[in-house]
DNA sequence: CGCTTACTTGACATTGGTCAATTATGGTGG
DNA sequence: CCACCATAATTGACCAATGTCAAGTAAGCG
């Protein structure tokens, strides 16, 4: 619920030819052709501090970007206050997709900690899709895994109670964090408050703790200094009944 | 939870140069190369019956299907039997795109009404983004749109209460069933169950059904005869706090 | 030290769930 | 046309999960 937007553009930045992400496994890797529109697809880089709202709900932005480092999310608010949140942006992936194609932006998009992201800029998009066929595909992979893991969510947030909500959701965040740990931080902690749990999983603040405070106390997570560190998937993956989907290569542009 | 599945090829088909889609304003128009292409990456008509499963989660689909006729919807739904509705299938929509580009369906589809679909080769999709780079963008804009709609229903199922999730999800569905309505059936009306609504909004059967009743007496909507009408959009739009997105050209394939 | 933000916890309120019985409604075979 | 059956919708009584309120405690920071 903070208003502050924030962002610097850097005018130096990490050349596409020594992107970190190329070091991930999970990630494919591009030849010679497509490295080299990425490398003019790409205008910059922004940095935004812990807090800031990268995108807003009903902007038209000229630009679409690919997280670099950092975490952030996504979310959609009621007029009241209600705030509902939709995924959350590690490494690799990419913001302002949905709103590039349709026009406006239908979510908003702020950092849960400082983030780095490679700036493209909207109007080569069309070259995209007219010249790298293998990158088209890759835009629609992205969305397509997307809109896999809402099915997932909404499944959650429809289907199952607090306590395998949270299983649930911890797991994955860990599963996410952990596939591209070094661009996350040194550790594996996911850097979120319970506020940002309940609001994913539709469930109080206060409930939420209480279910926390379970998972706590049977040794499956630790939830400290406002971190918190899974300790046991399997233990998540039973109580959730959800097992992580098997990392394929992926593709980030 | 039926457990049919059932299907049958047509082999006398429309030809895409009389595709009932084309009536349709809100659809886009294709250029002779494209409608070249379409041609021959359509390989046959699937007609399917009321309650049958036409994908299912898990398999490996060689298809990939546009609904051309009737309503249908895709689920998930856990070991024990919970189900959650993602989002309802009509004319015009794209079925088993994800399952296509990700190798494996991760939720399957029932109809709710006797379906027609084109069915097109899989194994095309990666001429399609060779060659026609307008078809790939509107792959592409069609995967986002899916998860603007799930975003949607995703702050629904998570934020708001029972009563305006329901007004929510009816508009949501009468505003989709409007824009395609001669090729739903003659009428307006919404061929769901009370379990239908249930099993999208994450509520019980009972509890949905004292929900509807309110919006009944409010003359908000009828549900006669397992049909529901809408009769008050702006009645259900004030309670859900909802105003449906604006109708925009879009694309089919 | 005094803020501010996050987290905890208990008491109580409410929404929505479960159970169980009843009433439409539509289709089928005789 | 009727008896019968299956599915869908209804309703009331009661229960449980989760929400709200309020009053802490803990930790980080200028």
């Amino acid at each position: 619920m903070t208003g502050k937007t924030n962002g610097k553009v850097k005018t130096a930045w990490t050349p596409c030819t020594r992107c970190p992400l190329k070091k991930f496994e999970i990630f494919r890797s591009f030849d010679e052709k497509e490295l080299d529109f990425v490398k003019r697809f790409k205008t910059g880089e922004l940095i935004s501090d812990r807090g800031s709202t990268v995108l807003v709900e009903g902007s038209h932005s000229a630009h679409l970007y690919t997280l670099l480092s950092g975490w952030g999310f996504r979310y959609k608010m009621l007029d009241d206050g209600r705030r509902q949140i939709l995924n959350y942006v590690l490494p690799g992936d990419m913001i302002g997709l949905q709103g590039t194609l349709m026009g406006e932006m239908q979510h908003s998009i702020e950092a849960l900690t400082p983030m780095i992201m490679c700036v493209f800029e909207r109007e080569r998009l069309s070259e995209l899709f007219r010249s790298f066929p293998s990158l088209s595909y890759d835009l629609t992979w992205i969305a397509a895994r997307e809109e896999s893991i809402l099915d997932e969510h909404l499944l959650s947030v429809g289907q199952r109670n607090a306590l395998e909500r949270s299983a649930y959701l911890l797991l994955f965040l860990h599963k996410r964090a952990k596939a591209v740990r070094a661009l996350v931080s040194s550790n594996t902690a996911i850097p979120i408050t319970q506020q940002h749990v309940a609001d994913t999983l539709g469930l109080s603040v206060v409930h939420t703790n209480k279910t926390l405070r379970k998972l706590v106390s049977r040794d499956l997570i630790e939830w400290t200094g406002g971190q918190c560190k899974v300790r046991d998937e399997n233990g998540l993956s039973t109580i959730a009944n959800w097992a992580p989907p098997s990392t394929t290569d992926r593709p980030y542009i």
